[in-house]
RNA sequence: GGGUCGGUAGCUCAGUCGGUAGAGCAGCGCCCUUUUAAGGCGUUGGUCGUGGGUUCGAGCCCCACCCGACCCA
């Protein structure tokens, strides 16, 4: 074991001091933790394959079951006991007699809530008609040591529920249904893209030169190639070489890391759907989104209108599409739509919204701060925004009819940038151009500014088809489609500071 | 980075004006053969986040720090 952190096993309290000793009792007995015990039904499958059936129908046809689980109830009433063990799929209640158990039962006087047990008897009701174990075979299959929460508070502490998620997933169903809520989401999103012929692909995590995307990278390093390597930021680059290889449609789910603060809305790894579509633009992307978001809530819920912290999202009704230069105007009525791309201008109403600006921004990187400080945040309903200016789009292929702008789109819901996707730039010397002006402000202080990737453009150079690209952020999608409020609650193991 | 709130028994939480640290659940002992947050009697359990300071005396007041939540940048 390392030594980097504290070993929480030290701290030892009478509660655990007294199952250490029921635990070191029983290992001198028989073997403790054994492996040979084997179900053969599930909780929720009982409950349901009997649903109809009585207490004189379970008499007259007896049905003998082995079940196991946790024990997450205990009530001893004096020679008889009821339990309550919990498998994957539910809870199913035990009932335990001395008269059929003899030593069995004065052994389960000593289990623990938190045990894992294993059980055998045939099934029955009680007589407020709870389908029932009752026990005739008993054996304990793991001992818990450290006592659990509260029964019926549960676990409240959100430091505790984010650190130690195996209490808190054991504790608590409605964590247990998010997490398979998500799993969900992501086999919907790979089944729908699967039905139209996409592919799905694995692409470099370490990566020479970090690309797709601004952000500044985690970097490491490759001993035996001495080489420094990027954890990827984006697989943008190398899923458009896909393209350039004739795939022609993939798509990839998988991590991106970006070393960036952490908040209720960004973790370090964070995963992502992007997908790349030959002989397709950015319109089609938009018409992709409302289908995928729509059958979302048609599979997981049956209905289009869904509620996110306690508003009202409608995701039937057509999603409203505005270009970012109108939205500047609309939430800015002094701005003076004429003078949009005059740099001294924009210069000073970002100055009188109190918005730092750097020395190179120009015109379109100017628009996009007053956008994301007024517009982004009032973005409730779902909304594309589209028109992006190429200043702030490296990838992105410029519009025919006016090159200062791309054909570009980012999707909005709840005020929060969920999906971002455009026709993608498939020029090479366009391109090249556009990384000669990235290094250039990566050399003038913006770290986040993007490398200039030779090989990339040279796949360019062999020639790729006109190609859609969108990126998803999945840990958002799924915020807006459980409820949650914070992106750690929709990520099994969340980053935390150290514990101390 | 700034602000607000929180950290007290295993869990959920009280703690008055600065004056001997509490409850419920869990645990332990006893009673109880159909319970549903079962019930009855008894009982164990504390580095009050950490470190300083003020005070005769600090869970409480002051300072710094750690961890978390929320808001802002």
């Amino acid at each position: 074991m390392s030594n980097d952190q504290p070993d929480p096993g030290v701290e030892e309290n009478h509660l655990i001091a007294e199952r250490r000793a029921k635990l070191a009792q029983w290992r001198a007995a028989m073997p403790a933790y054994p492996n040979g015990f084997r179900r053969d039904a599930l909780a929720a499958d009982l409950a349901a394959t009997y649903a109809e059936r009585d207490g004189a129908w379970l008499e007259a046809n007896p049905v003998r079951v082995h079940v196991g689980g946790r024990m997450m109830f205990k009530r001893v009433m004096g020679k008889a006991s009821f339990a309550k063990l919990v498998d994957r799929s539910g809870a199913l209640q035990l009932f335990l007699q001395t008269g059929t158990l003899g030593a069995a039962y004065e052994a389960f006087k000593g289990y623990d809530v938190g045990d894992i047990l294993g059980a055998e008897g045939p099934l029955f009701r009680t007589r407020t008609g709870e389908l029932s174990v009752r026990v005739e075979r008993l054996q304990l299959l793991a001992k818990a040591l450290r006592p659990l929460p509260d029964k019926w508070h549960g676990l409240a502490d959100t430091e505790t529920r984010y650190r130690q998620r195996y209490v808190d997933l054991l504790m608590s169903e409605q964590s247990r249904e998010l997490f398979r809520t998500r799993t969900r989401i992501v086999r919907y999103l790979r089944d729908a893209l699967d039905a139209l012929d996409f592919l799905e692909v694995e692409t470099p995590m370490m990566q020479p030169i970090p690309g797709g995307a601004a952000a500044r990278p985690f970097i490491t390093h490759h001993n035996a190639l001495d080489q420094k390597m990027y954890l990827r930021i984006a697989p943008e680059l190398y899923l458009k070489r896909l393209i350039v290889g004739g795939l022609e449609r993939v798509y990839e789910i998988n991590r991106n890391f970006r070393n960036e603060g952490l908040s209720t809305r960004h973790n370090p790894e964070f995963t992502m759907l992007e997908l790349y579509w030959a002989y397709s633009d950015f319109r089609e992307l938009m018409e992709l989104i409302e289908r995928l978001m729509r059958g979302l809530c048609d599979g997981l819920y049956g209905q289009r209108v869904l509620k996110y912290q306690g508003r009202d999202y409608d995701f039937g009704q057509p999603f409203r599409r505005v270009t970012v230069a109108d939205l500047v105007c609309e939430h800015n009525p002094g701005i003076d739509r004429a003078r949009l791309r005059d740099v001294a201008y924009l210069r000073e109403q970002c100055a009188a919204l109190g918005i730092a600006c750097q020395g190179g921004d120009g015109a379109g990187k100017l628009q996009m701060e007053i956008f994301e400080k007024t517009a982004e945040h009032l973005l409730l309903d779902p909304t594309f925004v589209y028109a992006y200016p190429a200043e702030v789009s490296p990838l992105s292929r410029a519009n025919d009819a006016d090159p200062f702008l791309t054909d570009r789109f980012e999707f909005f819901v709840a005020g929060r940038e969920l999906a971002n996707g455009f026709s993608e730039l498939n020029d090479p010397e366009d391109q090249a151009a556009r990384f000669r002006a990235q290094v250039a402000r990566h050399e003038a202080g913006d770290q986040e500014a993007m490398h200039y990737d030779g090989d990339y453009i040279r796949a360019l150079e062999y020639g790729m088809p006109p190609t859609a690209g969108l990126g998803i952020g999945i840990d958002r999608l799924v915020m807006l489609l459980t409820d949650a409020a914070s992106i750690r609650d929709v990520l099994l193991f969340p980053h935390l500071r150290p514990e101390t």
